[in-house]
DNA sequence: ACAATATAAGTGACCAGTCGTATATTACAT
DNA sequence: ATGTAATATACGACTGGTCACTTATATTGT
């Protein structure tokens, strides 16, 4: 169906503008020109412009955690490494395209995480899932051994996800991954194990 | 002079409507409603509302930097504890004040960090400042053997700085100081010593 | 021929920033 | 000391433009 293709386009350049200029700084114009929908049809796409960002969340998320979910799932590779491919991964990505945006969760966290309602949901929902399942890694990773178990695996989850949202803020600043790298080296490489 | 009274009130006013409602939220004729200043005199104080943002941040930051150097400056208090102290403190200043807005710092790197020239350089040197006031006291932690010297204390700062940035992301979506806890808890009791 | 959908022009509100006028301050002459 | 002219500052109405959203009309499908 037409209609179903458009709304995904829709998303997708909705989270590409969304994450480099930010909610209020995006016109619901500029969103529709970009994917040549008239003006008019959003709405019958999306109730309003929060609406459709709380959605866009979602639609951001999924990837993300559809990738890591691959590397956990990778027989051959353990919990552990499979976290650090997945970083690994997401900041050669990250630099690729030119550092643009950093995070659409954290931004928006950031500037409508406590002022809009839909958001909030949505992106409670969007970090508990996302969290939760480096959780399960990092828990499995504990089993069987290479990493260390004198520390919830709870926190941990908290202390990588957090930690990742500070250095992706410091690398919008600085213009460069270096916070990345070092996020991942200090706690992947030093901190969660032995 | 009644001038640079204004001024200050703008700032201070500035400073909390752009850390509660984020940079393209708030309106020029908000900031000078909120202090009785007609809005043409808000352009003889500043350039632009770049340039407000910009100074804004600095107004920002200062007493934060003040307060950190007053507990790392106390003789009795060791640097470790004078950290932990000044981050008790701020918990429990955001508990008083409702969670409100976050960081400013943070709010603005996720909205503009990448997009305003202005406010980029204005966040870099503030965070540096921040960042490096941090990096001193860890550092005299660790030749008073408080502190585990088996980590550069470069890296801790980075770490203690952008965890607790992500915390802050965390609460403003919560409601709550729980991850604030979290991240001093396993950084400063944990993580950072022995 | 009719109902459902797609569309673009229109709506009031608000945006950052400007500008001509009103007011205040200063400088000088008496 | 006082009156007056010149200058600087204070101010809010105004500008062009954009905002999210609506609605009347055109188009489509049956």
């Amino acid at each position: 169906m037409n209609k179903q293709i458009k709304r995904i386009n829709l998303l997708d350049q909705g989270v590409h503008l969304l994450m480099t200029q930010g909610y209020h700084a995006t016109g619901v114009n500029e969103i529709v020109k970009a994917v040549h929908v008239p003006k008019g049809s959003f709405y019958s796409y999306f109730s309003s412009k929060e609406a459709f960002a709380a959605e866009a969340i979602t639609h951001y998320i999924d990837p993300f955690i559809q990738l890591l979910s691959q590397h956990i799932n990778t027989p051959e590779t353990d919990p552990l490494t499979a976290l650090k491919n997945y970083y690994a991964e997401l900041i050669n990505e990250i630099e690729k395209n030119g550092y643009q945006g950093g995070c659409l969760l954290g931004n928006l966290m950031g500037e409508i995480g406590d002022t809009s309602e839909l958001c909030n949901q949505s992106l409670k929902s969007a970090v508990k899932r996302y969290q939760s399942l480096q959780y399960k890694a990092l828990l499995q990773a504990q089993k069987e051994g290479t990493v260390r178990q004198d520390k919830s695996a709870e926190s941990m989850a908290n202390l990588l996800v957090n930690n990742w949202q500070g250095a992706l803020l410091r690398m919008k600043l600085e213009q460069s991954t270096q916070p990345l790298q070092e996020c991942c080296d200090t706690l992947l490489n030093d901190y969660f194990v032995v």
